[in-house]
DNA sequence: AATGAATGAGCCTTCATTCAT
DNA sequence: AATGAATGAAGGCTCATTCAT
């Protein structure tokens, strides 16, 4: 039986989280310090300690969390019933506004988790792989559909979109912003018709 | 009259630096200690300092070794004569290449390096910008023999290669390895032809 | 609630500054390291910045114990109602006295932090202005009863005074006894009449 | 026999010398390299420990060519045929100059040799005491003369000067110019006639 | 004679983690 | 349950001194 109340708990739980999101998110992993998340949530040192094995485990705690807030709404736009271009075009504008919005996440799981030794076969490996899921879905029932090219290799698309999308917002997390709707719609039209000059010219 | 022979001189940079290399590699910048490399070198501690400024400085060097190195061929292959078809695959192919070939390099910088405070207006960014220009200069060269497609956005076709080229090889860098020639290929007719089916079935 | 007592963090503070101020004392503030005051203190050297910024916070707080320790006998003296040849003995002994029982102090101050860059507007030099004020306000006092000359340059006496007294301990410091007692009143006499012999033989 | 002439080997000599003076100057002893000095004086590191045996031993050297350098001054002044105030006057005139005008030498003997472990007994002491020395001489003259007061003791008239000297100057070698003329009558006068008002007004 | 490459000890400081209170 | 004092290892970097060339 506990002697705090559930809630507070989680209260605790959260606000430590949170401290740990925004100081990860300004400093980085290894410019943080316990002391500063334990200052910022407001509870002692020792605490954070109750509620999180370690330092890297509060890191994977903070991407978890993001992923599952994001995950979301990608999901509900996968759901949803509409023509196969609609739908791609949804997830990849939810998909910049997420590095855009959460830009510092973002940097977080590349710098500091993708590479790091244990990531593979982790949870944040988990969430990364149901992330990237919902758009190899998305791309197989357009397939299923006729729309698109059954020869196409759904991974290199897969890998094609984020990587773009990594690339591409790089640049806006570190001064000018993106332009979400623009990026995203031509993202859509190069893939839908790829580079090459038709003679029809259809696209 | 130097009191070691240039030779020499060159020997022990050059050790200093693979060692470096490969330390960063393995345990990246952060974990690897100045003593780590000195010792794997077979010099002092002090010595790495005769060499190179600071720690900082050496994975400067070790990239910009990795680039220059890197950037000869991918040179080459841009300034050969050759349709543009057959130039996309080349640079892709190469692309790809040394990303599996120096897998650790790449890891490197595109988690210490590429989203360092400051990264921007640094030495390596320059040679990051010559780099991707390669490729930015073969599609403008696609567009004015009218083979590409004159509305096409060149800055995020180079976001696309490079983003999923990037995504593409980093199951490859941990374990199982990677059709080069296969993700070349695909990629290059991806980008020709895009994803849609089309009943002319001219892809 | 404190992790623990206030008398033991206390106790913890006033080993710490003590053994800085014997380390300091007998091998200079260079010459020591915080291990060596950790060690003499017989806790970690991590404790040593849980209870002083750094080393020269620490530099400074043996000083500030100091003066402060000493300065309320000599304000006591400066307080007393007495002739102006009482006081201005009074004072220049308890000076000497200060000089003699911690030289060490004395020696940190003039070689350590009077020559410091940031002395200037420190704390430690504000300490020390208070410290040279009281006799000042003594020299003021016995100008303002017409016992001293009123065209005294009092800060060239305060000079005189310290100064000698710093000159005259140097050697004490390093060997041989001084006496006090002698010093003190070969000072007074010095001060009082001056250096010439005189028909009258007044002095 | 010398491989290099006996003028080459004092040229190198006293350029080490100068940079040394100039660099403990300017930076201290312990914020000066031995490299620094090198580079300052035009040869290589380890040329530096021909001419001298090692970092502490270049220090004792500046000192002492400082000393030697002043005392020429001092002597001719104390040799003069003069009345005593004259020559006691001249040779605080002279020695408030040398502080002035080599504050840095004088800082450097006051911080970093004077309460060295290893200065009694030094050759720097010795310098010092013939300094000294001859200040003494000119009081004792005076006291053969029936001018001073043959109860004097002559070692604390020594301090007196000395040590007001430095504390007075001090102040003037961080920040704004000490009058030497001014400082140098009123010191004489308070020596000669001391503190107190005199009916007679004599003084 | 002269060089400067090489050494390696040493130092201040930070910080994740533990555990007595 | 909560605290925060305490630990101690680790790390980047400097520099006086030596000695092979």
């Amino acid at each position: 039986m506990p002697v705090i109340s559930a809630k507070r708990m989680q209260d605790r739980h959260d606000s430590i989280l949170g401290a740990a999101r925004e100081a990860f998110a300004q400093r980085g992993f290894e410019g943080t310090s316990i002391a500063d998340i334990a200052r910022a949530a407001g509870v002692s040192d020792g605490l954070v300690y109750r509620y999180f094995q370690n330092k890297r485990d509060l890191l994977n705690a903070v991407l978890t969390e993001f992923y599952e807030r994001t995950m979301v709404d990608l999901e509900a736009i996968a759901a949803r019933e509409a023509p196969f271009e609609v739908r791609l075009h949804g997830i990849i504008h939810r998909h910049i506004e997420a590095f855009v919005l959460e830009a510092d996440a973002c940097r977080l799981f590349i710098s500091e988790v993708r590479t790091a030794a244990d990531y593979q076969g982790s949870a944040v490996q988990q969430l990364n792989r149901r992330y990237t899921s919902i758009l190899v879905r998305i791309i197989e029932s357009g397939i299923a559909k006729g729309v698109v090219r059954s020869d196409i290799d759904i991974r290199l698309v897969r890998d094609v979109i984020f990587g773009a999308i990594e690339h591409r917002t790089w640049a806006a997390v570190n001064g000018r912003p993106l332009d979400i709707d623009a990026t995203a719609a031509g993202l859509v039209q190069l893939l839908r018709f790829g580079l090459m000059a038709r003679p029809e010219g259809e696209a």
